[in-house]
DNA sequence: CCGCATCCGAAACGATACTG
DNA sequence: CAGTATCGTTTCGGATGCGG
């Protein structure tokens, strides 16, 4: 098995290897506020106040940081219009688009199976 | 929009919602070693030397920790063999089976999609 | 060989108040 | 409106040592 792929030289990557840059991925996709951003805009872009609102319990230091996480690794687009009040808008890019398919499922699992759980 | 299950009363549940039970699934479950942990256990039961070998960097402390959860959250099964060495089985639950759907596509999603990451 | 207990530092979280 | 600054608390994580 190649799962020596921290120098990018293979092109089959592996989550399970800790040198992975994979990890730093899934660390950053596998996380509850992060996986329920992306959902929230599936359907459309989004203010950072109707993120707040959507992501009930966020508070605005943790949004902003997981927003600017996914925006620098390219998940989403961060769009400023200087009016007056200030206007910003938050939308999923194209490989947001993509993740949102498999973060959906996960998120879609927990509210179908909730009843099956015993704690 | 009923979003208020925190009384069990619903049948219709909301990850968004932050009174929800699902929020501690969702928490559980979105998070890196309980992704890797329940993806390594797809292919049968494994030891614990044998799982801290697999999730590459992880120390035995935050294993037990995140077989604990697991198990108590119904997700896994914990067999022991009272034997000399000892042995202990970990293994997927039906549940356990389930939500390794949606973790194997997150998982195998960043694996094909790591190329184009920017970072 | 399995895994728990303890300590400790680092990081994440949460609430609140405040600025451009 | 969209964040930032600050602070206190909580959790995470690694190292080590012990017990079954």
């Amino acid at each position: 098995m190649t799962t020596l792929c921290a120098t990018g030289k293979h092109d089959h990557h592996d989550v399970y290897a800790a040198q992975c840059p994979c990890r730093e991925v899934l660390d950053l996709l596998a996380n509850k506020w992060a996986a329920l951003a992306i959902g929230a805009l599936e359907d459309g872009p989004l203010r950072f106040g109707e993120l707040q609102r959507r992501l009930q319990g966020i508070s605005p230091k943790v949004l902003t940081a997981t927003l600017r996480r996914l925006e620098e690794n390219g998940f989403l687009h961060r769009e400023i219009y200087p009016a007056v009040p200030l206007h910003v808008e938050y939308s999923l890019t194209e490989l947001g688009v993509s993740v949102s398919v498999p973060l959906s499922g996960l998120r879609t699992w927990v509210e179908l199976n909730l009843d099956k759980l015993t704690a």
